[in-house]
DNA sequence: TACTTATTGAAAACGATTTTCAATAACATG
DNA sequence: CATGTTATTGAAAATCGTTTTCAATAAGTA
């Protein structure tokens, strides 16, 4: 997996590949840490100098649109983005450096189906996530 | 439980108690729905007319301070709060409605210690929120 | 009742994000 | 390859939510 493969998604669905986007995506592609829009822009601006803060902020919205990252929550902030994990996935952040690692294999059926009999609520979908310290933080 | 025990909670950090203050936890306290500053300002305003924006930011600050708020974080939004429930709960969330209910309950030992041997980390916390439709949404 | 000082709301300042706009460059067409 | 159309660009301005500043006020104390 390269990141020829989201310049082919953004070109497939329409929008035209620039040397601002191409900056971005080189950035936040395979990132190991969660970036905001500002650090997007100042490791993006080492590859393509004339970038601009709006076009940061502006393929960021594509590329979330198009489910090629997500938006990271933490008790500091919502602001950063990670690169979408494959399918169903959870998170897993160090609370120290910031890493982020994606897992699967949770299984809340069981408690869904008991929180849904007790509450009566329809259940649609779940975000769970996982704080503590990486192998070198730790 | 009375919004009194709030009230006595801010006395008993040295806070004085002002009309301004009771018309904020008078709105927050019980309310079944999060709410964002701008919505507890226009909901306790009608209680307290001369209420300013100002205090309502700072009168969160302080709830949120003593854990007797917290933030609830959504696909929409991260900037609204619910009163706190007692211990370690979850959050289930009508995506129709905004309503706000706590369980407890969920088993993730199995899950972190899984996790934790598969990636390496030392898990410390973990978030949990599940989203849905409530009885009269659904 | 008088005093001290935390709290107040208005206004200004701030930081992050969005909008506006004219210049530019991507890309489809010939 | 040359040309035309128009999506994209960055700078500047506008906007939004939040925080700071400040003088007036009111809460709590003695
Ligand atoms: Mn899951
Ligand atoms: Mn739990
Ligand atoms: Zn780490
Ligand atoms: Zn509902």
């Amino acid at each position: 997996m390269t990141t020829e493969i989201w310049i082919s998604q953004l070109q497939d669905n329409g929008y035209r590949i620039t040397s601002a986007r191409r900056a971005v995506v080189d950035t936040v592609y395979g990132s190991t840490h969660a970036l905001t829009p500002i650090e997007v822009y100042d490791k993006a601006r080492k590859k393509y100098r004339a970038l601009g803060l709006v076009t940061v902020y502006r393929t960021l919205e594509k590329l979330e649109e198009l489910h090629l990252i997500q938006r990271v929550h933490q008790p500091i902030g919502c602001q950063a983005f990670i690169s979408a994990g494959v399918g169903h996935q959870h998170l897993l952040l160090c609370q120290n450096c910031g890493q982020v690692e994606f897992f699967d294999g949770d299984d809340l059926d069981a408690l869904t189906k008991n929180i849904s009999r007790k509450t009566g609520y329809q259940i649609k979908e779940h975000w769970l996530q996982l704080f503590g310290l990486c192998i070198n933080c730790k």
